[in-house]
DNA sequence: CTAATCACCCAAAACGTTTTGGGCAACACC
DNA sequence: GGTGTTGCCCAAAACGTTTTGGGTGATTAG
C-alpha cells in the first residue's frame, strides 16, 4: 500500500512555535504583519520539524496550485506524438519546464484539454502556454470559459483583438531569409509553407507577398501539410520540376520538407547550391545534416520558451497582458545550401 | 486582472438535481450505491452546468491529485537542461507525458526536488519517476521520507533491496554488441563507459568483464564524463591511440562520445570500419549522421517510458511494488561503423 | 409479528491551508 | 481623558471535494 507518512501541518508548527496557525501563515509567507522574533522563532520551529506547506491545500483555498500547463498544439493534430527529427517542440517544452521552475511553478505536458477524457487535473493549472494554435482555437475558447489564464505562442489570427501571445519576428525574418537569397543572386524565388492556419505560415506568406511586389516578382507559393516530412519535400521537388519557368531559390518552412526537396532537385540533376539556393525556415536534424548543409533558421525555441513562462507569469501575478511580443528575431544559420 | 469565472461546483448540481452533494459525489464517481434513475439525472444536470469537478479540492480530500512527477536526474548534473543531441531524455519525456494522459494523470517535469528552492508544488505528485538515479540517490531519500510512491528507471544500485525500479536488459544488450563485434571480427574489444554511477555504466562494465573472462581476453576500458560530448570522445580516441596494442572494437556507450571518437582516430588514419569497429550504446543525431554512420542501440526511450508510467500508476493502485524489471531489450541498429 | 437485511440517501466532518474580521495593548495626538 | 492609530496576534470561516457514520423505508428471514 501507499501508504503515506503524516507530513506534519501547519497546525503542529503553530503548536510547536505557541502561536496560531494564522501567523504561521503570516511569518511563513511574508504577508501580515508579525514580528521579527516571532517570525524567527516560526521560520526555525517549521525547519525543525521539517514543515513543508502542502501545496494542495494552500493551492486549494488561494486558488493558485502553482503548476503552469504546456499544451503543443501541433502535435495533437498528429499521429504520434513525437515524430522524430521535430526537435523544435522538445526543444520548447524542456526549457519552458525549466524556466517554470525558475519562477516557482511547476510545468505539465498536456494534450488538447477539450478531448472528453482529458484528465480533469488539466484545467487545474495556474495559466496555460498553447503553442501555434489553430485558427479560432477550440482550446482557447475552453480556457477563456473557465475563465483561465493563457498566453499563446504565435497568434490565433481567429481573434483580432486578442492580446496575450508571443511570437518570432515572422515578418522580419522572412525578410531577411528573401533579402539573403537575393544577395546570393537568386531571381526568382519561391516558398514552400505548411497547410495549418496558423500565424507562422500566413504571416510567411504575407511578407513574402510584399516582398515580391516591392520588386515586381510573382509569387510562387507551394503548399504541402506539415505531417508529410521528407516524403512531402520531395513532392515540393516534384513541383517545382515541373515548372516551365523553375525558380532558382526556396525558402521552405519545415527542415524536413527541405530535406526531401533538396534530395528530390538532387535526383533530378538540379543541385544546390549551384542551381538553386534552399533555405529552411526551421533548423532540424534534417538541415543539419543535409549533404550540402542546408541554411536554416534556428527558431531558439528555448529563447521563444523563456519569454512565454514570464509573460505568462507576470500575467498571473496581475500585470495586465502582454501587448504582444517579439520572443526572438531567431538566429540564421547559413550554410552551404544557400551560398556559393 | 485574471479573475476567474465562476465555475459550478457539486452543491449547484446537488441542489438543481434535487439531491445531496454525497450523492452527486457518488453518482459522477460511481462509488457509493446510487439508483440508476438518479444517477442518470445526476449526471445529466452535470453536464447540462457544464460542472467539471475541481481537480485541487478533490485532490485534498482523497490526496490524489492525478498528477505524476518526472525528474531526469542526470540533466541535474548538466549545466544546460538541454544539450543538444541528447534526443533519449526528450523522448523519453513526451512518451511519458502523453502516456501519463492516457492513464488519466497529468505529468510534471520537475528537476532535482531536493534544491532548497525548488517549487513547493514539487511534492504534490501523486508518484515519481526517476530517470537513471545515482548510487543512493538523494532524491529517493527525500520522496520516501515523504512517503511519496516512486519508481526509477534504473536500478538504484546503493539500494540492494529496493524493488521498484525498470531498466533495459543491459546485460543482454551488451552482449548481443560483443557478439556482433566478435562476429565482425574483432579480437580485441574495448569498453568506453561514463563516469556515472548509475546502473547502465556499472552493469555494462560488469557484463563486458564476465564476456572477456570468458574468453580469456583483458579488459579494456575507457572512461570519460557523460558531459563531455564530442570532445570527450575526442579525448577517448587519443587514449585508444596510445595504446601499444591497440583495440580493433569499440563499445562506446554514449552517441556523441562514439561521434567523437570516430572523428579523432579517422584523423590519424584508423578509419572505421576497415581498422576498428565501433558500436554506440544509444542512438543520437551524432550516430545516424558521422561517417560512416555508426551502429547504435536504440534504447526505445518511449518504451521505457509507457512501462515505467504503466508499472507506476499500477503501484499507486495499490498493487505492490514492481519486482524490477526488463522495459526493453532495445533496438540494435548495424549501421556502416561495425560491419564489413 | 419481529428482526434482520438491503437499497438508497444524506448531514456533517474532514483534508490543510489562506483570508477575513476583528481584539488587545501601547502609544500619540488633541 | 478621550480618540485615533499602530503593531501584533488570533479564532473562525472558507476553498470544493470525499468520506464517515448513520437514517429511513421496504423487503426478506425466522
Amino acid at each position: 500500500m501507499t501508504q503515506r507518512n503524516a507530513r506534519s501541518t501547519i497546525r503542529e508548527v503553530a503548536r510547536e512555535a505557541g502561536v496560531s496557525v494564522t501567523t504561521v501563515s503570516h511569518a511563513l509567507s511574508g504577508k501580515g504583519i508579525v514580528a521579527e522574533a516571532t517570525r524567527a522563532r516560526v521560520i526555525d520551529t517549521a525547519r525543525r520539524l521539517r514543515y513543508r506547506p502542502n501545496a494542495v491545500a494552500s493551492g486549494l483555498r488561494s486558488n493558485r496550485l502553482g503548476i503552469l500547463a504546456l499544451v503543443l498544439r501541433p502535435l495533437d493534430t498528429l499521429e504520434s506524438f513525437l515524430p522524430e527529427g521535430v526537435d523544435y517542440f522538445l526543444r520548447f517544452a524542456g526549457a519552458a519546464s525549466l524556466s517554470a521552475l525558475e519562477h516557482g511553478y511547476g510545468l505539465m505536458l498536456l494534450s488538447d484539454p477539450t478531448l472528453p477524457d482529458a484528465p480533469s487535473v488539466s484545467l487545474a493549472a495556474d495559466g496555460f502556454i498553447i503553442t501555434e494554435p489553430v485558427e479560432n482555437d477550440p482550446v482557447i475558447d475552453l480556457l477563456q470559459s473557465e475563465g483561465i489564464p493563457l498566453l499563446t505562442v504565435g497568434k490565433d489570427l481567429g481573434r483580432a483583438d486578442y492580446a496575450a501571445w508571443i511570437e518570432p519576428s515572422t515578418a522580419k525574418i522572412t525578410k531577411q531569409v528573401l533579402d539573403h537569397l537575393e544577395e546570393n543572386g537568386a531571381r526568382r524565388v519561391a516558398i514552400a509553407i505548411g497547410t495549418d492556419r496558423n500565424s507562422w505560415n500566413i504571416t510567411t506568406e504575407a511578407s513574402y507577398r510584399d516582398w515580391c511586389s516591392a520588386r515586381g516578382q510573382e509569387p510562387i507559393i507551394v503548399t504541402q501539410m506539415e505531417t508529410s516530412g521528407t516524403l512531402g519535400g520531395r513532392a515540393i521537388g516534384e513541383e517545382l520540376l515541373s515548372m516551365t519557368d523553375r525558380p532558382d531559390a526556396v525558402y521552405c518552412l519545415t527542415g524536413r520538407h527541405a530535406a526531401g526537396l533538396m534530395a528530390r532537385l538532387a535526383e533530378a540533376g538540379v543541385a544546390s547550391p549551384a542551381d538553386i539556393l534552399i533555405v529552411a525556415g526551421s533548423d532540424s536534424e534534417q538541415t543539419r545534416n543535409s549533404v550540402p548543409p542546408i541554411s536554416a533558421i534556428d527558431l531558439e525555441p528555448e529563447v521563444l520558451a523563456r519569454a512565454a513562462v514570464a509573460a505568462l507569469v507576470e500575467q498571473l501575478g496581475g500585470v495586465p497582458k502582454n501587448d504582444g511580443g517579439a520572443g526572438t528575431d531567431g538566429r540564421f544559420i547559413v550554410r552551404g545550401s544557400s551560398s556559393r
